[in-house]
This record gives C-alpha cells, structure tokens and sequence, in this order.
DNA sequence: GTTAACTTCGGTTACGTACACGAAACTAGT
DNA sequence: ACTAGTTTCGTGTACGTAACCGAAGTTAAC
C-alpha cells in the first residue's frame, strides 16, 4: 500500500511546455543530439528529472522506422541430436514477440562437424549489416576471432550455451558446466554404496566440445573429492558419435568392472541407456543431460535415472531478449546469466518447461 | 531456409486502397462495428485474408488511449511466511513491462488468517469497474462466491497458486499438487531402505489451505502404493503455525517411533528443520517445499534435503501476462498451465531462478 | 416531390515520438 | 550596419491505428 505515485503519465509535449520551448528541442535533448543552448539543455533536464519521464516505447517505434537487424549463429538441427532444435524455439519465439516492434532475425546455421561451414556462416554475418549477434561459440578458435571482426565493427554480441570468458561480450546465457557436472555426482550420492563403480562417459566428436564437457566432469569428481567419497571413478571418451560406435566403445569399457553408475556428460546419454537396454544389462544407474525425446522415453522406462537440463528453450529467448532490450532500451545485463540446474526424473517431466 | 514470406508489412491504408474504400471502413470491419454494407464487408474481409493482414500493436495501443485496468487479489505478505512475496514480484515485473502499454494494476491484499480480509477486498473489486482479475483462491467458498460476480460482470479472472476445478475460469495457473507429492515420495525413495518409517506433517491454520495439502499427501502416499514400498506412513496435523507450536507437536509426533524421513507438505518446512536441529535430533531426512530464504539456510546446512519449488515468482508473472495477452491479443489461452516442478538440492539452488 | 430517418461511408484529428527542414537569434568579420 | 556563418530552436509531417463527425446515398412515408 502507499506509494501509488499517480502521477498521470506525461510525455515530451508537458516537457516542453514547462520549459518552454518546443518539442522538437526536449527531443533533441532526450536523444543527446547537438544543436541545444547548455542553459537551456540544463533546465530541459531538470524538468526530465523532475517528472520522472519515461519515453512511450510504443510511440518511439512506431515513429522511427529503422528497423533492428539481428543475427544468429547456432548449429545446424541435425538428426544426430536435436538439442539446438530448443534454443531455435526460444529464437523464434521471441522472434514472433518482438518482430511487430520493427526487430528482423536472421538466421545463419553451421554443421556442428565441419569448423568451415562455421566461419563461412560467421563471414556471411561480419559482412550482413545487422546491429547485433547471437553466438554458439562451439569452435573456440574459430569464434575467437569471429568475436574480434564484432568487436571492431562495435556490434553487441551475445554468447549462449557455452561460454568463452575474458572476452568482452555483452553477456553469457547458459549452464555452470562446472555446478551441474557437481549437481550430477550429489544426485550420484544418492544411488550408490561407498564401493560402487562410476563410469563418465564423454562422447563427442569435436576436440572443442571436448574441453567443455571437462568442466562438468571436473565438478563431478570435485563432489566426490570434496565429500570424501573414495569410490572408483571410471572414464571413457568415444570420439564417434554413432550408435554402433557407441555400443562396442560401452561393451570394452564395462569389461571386467563392475560398474553401477553411469555419468553420460551430455545429451548423448540415450545411446548409452539403448545400449544398456539392448544387451540386456540391469542395475547400472545412469545420469545424463538434457531434455530430448530419446532421452525423456528412456526416463519413463526407468532406464536413465535423472536428466540434468538447462533451458535451452529459455537460452535462445533470453538470448535475442538480451540484445533487444541492451539495443532498444540501452538496458545495462548481467554479464553472467547462468541457467538453473533443473533435475528431470520420470516423475516431473511431465511437467518440465524447457 | 525456405519460407521467408517478406510481405512487406501492410496496414489499413493498403486495404483501404485496394477496397477502394475509406480506412475508416476497413476500421469498422476490422472491429466489427455496425455500418458497414455487406457487400464491401465482404470485399474487405477477403482482401485482409488475403494480405494476411496483422494489425500493428504498437500502433493500436498508442491510438486507443483507454488503459486496461486489472485487479489482483493475494495474501498479504506476512512475516509469517514470506511465500507470497514471489508470486508479487512477479506481477510487479508483468506490470512494469506493460505499464507504458496503457495497463494499470490494481493490488488488493487479504489476511491469510482471517477469511473476511478476504471477502471485503473482493468486494471492492467488484465494485471497482476493472477488465480482469488475477486471483489467489484461498478460501474456496468465498472465492466461488466471488467468482460467480466475476462471470456475472462478464469479467475474466485467472487462479494462480491453487485451483477450483469446473469453474470457466480463463485459466489456472500453478502446480499440480498431486504430482508434486509423487515426486517428493520418488525423492523420498533415495533417501530410505525398506523399513524406515515417514512422517508427513501438514502444518496450516486454515481449513481450506489443509485442502490443498492433502492432495499433496495423496500424491506422496500414491507413489509408495503403487511402487509397492511398505514402509510405515505416520502423519500429523498441525494446527498453529507459531514455531512453539510446532515444536512441541514435532515431539509427540517422534516420540516412540522410529522416524528416518519427514515430508513436510508446505513451505513451513523451516520450522521443522530447526526443531531437528535445536534438539539435536540428526539421521532424520528433511523434504519440503519452496525456495524461501529460511529454507534455504536449512538446506545449505543439510538439514533439509530437497525443496521442490514451482516458480512462484513466474506464477504471478504469468497470471498477470495471460489476462494481458487476452484482453488486448485477444490471444487463446491453455486452459490449465501446470507449473514445473523443481528439484533443489543444496547444489544447485544458487542457480534456481524463482 | 418533399421531408425525415436511416444506412453507409469518407475526411479528419489524435495518440506520443522522430526527424527533416527552415526560421530566428546570435556571432564575427568587414 | 550589413553580410555570412553558426548556433539554437520551432513548425510540420510521418508512423499505423482509433474514433468522432458529418456528408453523401438510400429508403419510406406523406
């Protein structure tokens, strides 16, 4: 109760009449434009102060009609896995919220599997003339200097799902792989005795990708470490991605070992449940990420215990948000926006938004 | 890829140059309004099915000058318990964003404790002229009563929190309460071997909010059912919420058994964890709900194992988005929007967005 | 055929802001 | 004091839609 602050909404036009001076001028002083007396700018500002004024944003687009041009660089939706299918959603989304307020997206995909088609899409977007970029930085050298030729040419640009620090982006949306790599050894805890065997299972095929599912197997056996567990931790790294591959890589690693957890680092985890599925093999736990259809029909039958996911939906909205509303409304970010570790068992999927 | 469909944007005008009418017309049809022939109302609908006419909100917004008045009706944010402070934060984010579009809220506060509170802050928004209402349907008598004048005024209305079902409300915005108790008994099923005995304890004054827990309980003792775990299920019924209260129910309802886990059905779960912690009592699981600063200290010391939470603070954002998108997008709504159900841990609730 | 009443429609202004254009005021140089 | 140049400012139009007002056209009654 208390402040309602009625204060009837006032726009340039009171501005100007309090001042006494035009329209035109208040404006020109809103914008920082030159061409104001500093007496008269002065007092237009005080008036600004004073009033608590706050541009209407429907008039303001309506009346200027440049339009915002946005790029994306994501990866390609493949067969393989359709994790990127998420972000796109949460693009689009946001795409259909704000394209009546004069904002185009423009989409650019590169092949997850070929560096090249990376900075071919990348050079596409340095040559467009769009006003701001929203980046997958999956190859880190190859974004690296992606991020230079952004930074020369002063255009924002927004990292998502994967972060390269110490450069000076606008912002980064996505996961602590390091605090879910932790979360998935605490959920561990809960299913082992001190003498069981872990296996981490790192399946990718790009070196690059490689390095970040690290972090998560860091936090892993940081949990472990920190918490004094002494159980023994396994590790495979499969550098295909085929499910053939996949299974012969599984069926050498559990030889001779008598492993009962089983920590996928990514969303690759349904070629492991299917391979546990279909040879038969009963009593391993396993943790993966990621809210996939292959992986949600592997939680409903039991066979993955816990999905770790991180909105990727939410990643791709906040993303194209995130630049809307620094450009538009110069709204000052979070440098760091890391998602929730949201934990996914066959009793709340149902209800997950992702 | 594909389908751009770079239509370039048309408005009124181009209908009304292609009708050979006036836009004053094509206003008309657009609105429905009277006095248009049939004829050139024809002409005109096909012309904007054709065009695949979209009106500009920005535009619509900025020339209606009527502002869109909503009233919200929630507990009072007691000191009690601060639950409700989220669900306001929200609905104050929604009206920040939507303020310079022309919506105004109207916040009316009642006492959790006291149902007249409730009643006499109903009434006046019943009789203050308002175009939605967003709704916390504590007590449900009072709420169908007031809903009733609600569907009388031909006024839509949204029940966040808590539903009653088979009323037409425009939707329900909140958890499913059932399923959040089968997940607390899934969760449970970690922590426990096959002898340890439960103990949920419902701690609430109202009758009415007992309602709503029992549904949780019915979900809790459900999934034991159904998974066939035969441990023993105790339970008890607090009826003050004054920690001294609980305390001394805590040590009855302990005395004699063996209790090794507790499900404490709301966020009140705090108290329980300081009792265990102030009688010294340890070995005992703690499950409870949301992400309240209380709860959270007992989490981060382990005294309380799990918290399921279900954005409350969304609750309240979407409440208010959804009246909004109805009433000026005329946008069609779900009628049943079932919040996530979140799993926090003491690893990852430093990442848990409310 | 005139008047009245009603139907159908177009012209116009307004919403709050952006910006091009040009007018006034001021400065400096002769 | 007159001009040229510069600074400072106001007028006017546009954005796409809403809605008032009144002008045509149409119909009905005498």
């Amino acid at each position: 109760m208390g402040k309602d602050s009625e204060k009837e909404l006032v726009g340039v036009k009171e501005i100007a009449r309090r001042a006494n001076v035009s329209i035109a001028t208040v404006d020109r002083v809103l914008h920082h434009r030159s061409g104001v007396s500093e007496k008269t700018k002065a007092k237009i500002q005080a008036i600004i102060e004073e009033l608590d004024y706050k541009p209407n944003i429907l008039a303001r687009r309506l009346a200027s009609k440049k339009v915002l041009h946005l790029a994306v660089l994501i990866p390609l939706v493949s067969q393989e896995t359709d994790y990127w299918n998420a972000p796109l959603m949460g693009i689009t989304q946001a795409e259909e919220e704000i394209a009546s307020y004069g904002v185009k997206i423009h989409k650019y995909f590169f092949d997850l599997n070929d560096r090249s088609s990376f900075v071919e899409q990348a050079n596409l977007i340095a040559d467009s003339q769009c006003d701001g970029v929203l980046l997958a930085p999956m190859f880190i050298e190859e974004s690296k200097s992606f991020i230079q030729s952004c930074i020369s040419k002063d255009m924002p640009y927004v990292l998502i799902n994967s972060d390269i620090p110490e450069q000076n982006s606008l912002c980064y949306i996505g996961p602590n792989l390091y605090a879910s790599g932790y979360l998935a050894a605490h959920l561990s805890g809960f299913l082992l005795t001190e003498t069981d065997q872990i296996l981490i299972v790192n399946i990718s095929k790009e070196i690059d990708n490689h390095h970040h599912l690290l972090r998560k197997e860091e936090g892993f056996r940081e949990y472990f470490s920190v918490n004094k567990r002494a159980n023994d931790i396994f590790k495979i790294d499969i550098r295909q991605t085929t499910y053939e591959y996949v299974k012969s890589s599984m069926q050498n690693a559990l030889d001779n070992k008598n492993i009962k957890l089983i920590f996928v680092t990514n969303s690759r985890v349904s070629s492991v449940a299917r391979f546990l599925e279909e040879t038969n093999i009963h009593g391993i736990k396993v943790i993966g990420f990621d809210f996939l259809k292959d992986n949600i029909e592997f939680l409903k039958k039991g066979t993955i215990d816990f999905l770790i996911c991180q909105k990727p939906i939410e990643q791709g909205y906040k993303g194209i948000m995130t630049l809307y509303n620094h450009l538009v409304f110069s709204q000052e970010v979070e440098k760091v926006y890391h998602m929730p570790i949201d934990i996914i068992t066959k009793e709340n999927y149902l209800y997950y938004r992702n």
